[in-house]
DNA sequence: CAATTGGCATACGAGGCGTATGTCGATAGG
DNA sequence: CCTATCGACATACGCCTCGTATGCCAATTG
């Protein structure tokens, strides 16, 4: 029977993973003993270094699995939507969201691209992002948005979406900034739709 | 005469700022040393001490004196133009291709935000982001927009120039990368535009 | 010309990180 | 059943970096 070897591994392992991302995520990734957040979890530095060979590879797995989760609610709530177009549209709103989580804010969006660079290199390939590029996909399939690459029209919105999410978590007025973001960033993917109006326009221009 | 001696305090504090500026943009602020930077420009951290306080006050300094520059070219280059439109677009273009600049983005844009916080709260306001705000009420004053908050706007334009730049920059083949971003990215511009668009803002989208 | 201020260097202590080494229990082969 | 090996994790050590306290020297000021 050796189950109960590998679950104690296993365990070991998440009890890691959370106590750096308690740690990360509430006094940021260079304020954070490595001595202490493992303390805090009955371990040491060695069972950090066996498994995770150094600070920067815990921070690999923190994200990881944060950029899994996120990835699972933007899959929900684009499933839920009567329409792509719409589905989209409430992805993009749940993401700006997300991005307003302080613990997704500081670990995804702050202290990992500091540390480990461009998020566009990462291992976990960005999976949410993926995911809004996919959901654009299907968009210009079905004709609704006009033809442009979607992963680099997905890096945008998140772009986007990520400084009005700082902006507004860092807000005095988180209310009404909130609005005024929500309302630039709908203009800004009006942009994207093939309606009749703005392509007539610009063809007649020319 | 009490100039030499003013002469001398600016010149050391203009030496550090040089000195911070080139280790933190080729190595990065948190693998910078303090005693090899400030030994490299003939100094010690006493020095530095004196004048910043520590480390990341001289990473202000640092980042005010960049931001005034990237804010004097962006300025340089919406006057240029032959309309405001225009303007802001080549604005914009500047934005994305300072952005794309090694020391720029390292410094600004990943550094900055991981050490001293969201941008849109430093002390060294973000004079470019402001700049860009000035330009889009022109636009709506114009008439050329559509009524947005234009500080809402324009962060949420330079949030994207940013990713946009950093995938870019990133890429293996950065040529392409960069036409599919900017065709993205004038597509959602354009939703800023009411209609009709104005003559030249089509081809350029194309 | 003396006193004081301020610019900057030196000296010291405290962590934090990475590595090398040690220990113990579990698994596997005979 | 017994033993040898391997892997999981802890301990110990040295290096580096940061922040502060202290000291020195030159320049300004009255």
């Amino acid at each position: 029977m050796h189950r109960p070897r590998k679950e104690m591994i296993a365990e070991t392992r998440a009890k890691l993973v959370a106590a750096g991302r308690h740690a990360f995520g509430s006094v940021g990734y260079a304020e954070a003993s490595m001595d202490d957040f493992t303390a805090s979890a009955g371990l040491t530095r060695g069972a950090l270094y066996h498994h995770f060979g150094d600070k920067k590879g815990l921070l690999q797995a923190v994200i990881a699995e944060i950029d899994a989760e996120m990835s699972a609610r933007l899959k929900i709530v684009s499933a839920r939507a009567d329409n792509l177009w719409q589905g989209f549209v409430d992805e993009c709103t749940a993401y700006i969201e997300m991005a307003l989580e302080p613990e997704i804010q500081r670990i995804v969006l702050r202290d990992g691209p500091a540390v480990l660079g461009d998020p566009s290199q990462w291992p976990s390939q960005n999976e949410c992002i993926h995911s809004m590029a996919e959901s654009l996909g299907k968009l210009r399939d079905e004709g609704t948005i006009v033809a442009v690459d979607v992963e680099a029209a997905a890096r945008l919105i998140s772009g986007a979406s990520l400084h009005a999410a700082q902006w507004i978590a860092n807000s005095d007025d988180p209310e009404t900034t909130s609005k005024k973001a929500v309302k630039a960033f709908n203009a800004l993917l009006e942009g994207l739709l093939r309606v009749p109006v703005p392509v007539g326009a610009c063809e007649r221009a020319r």
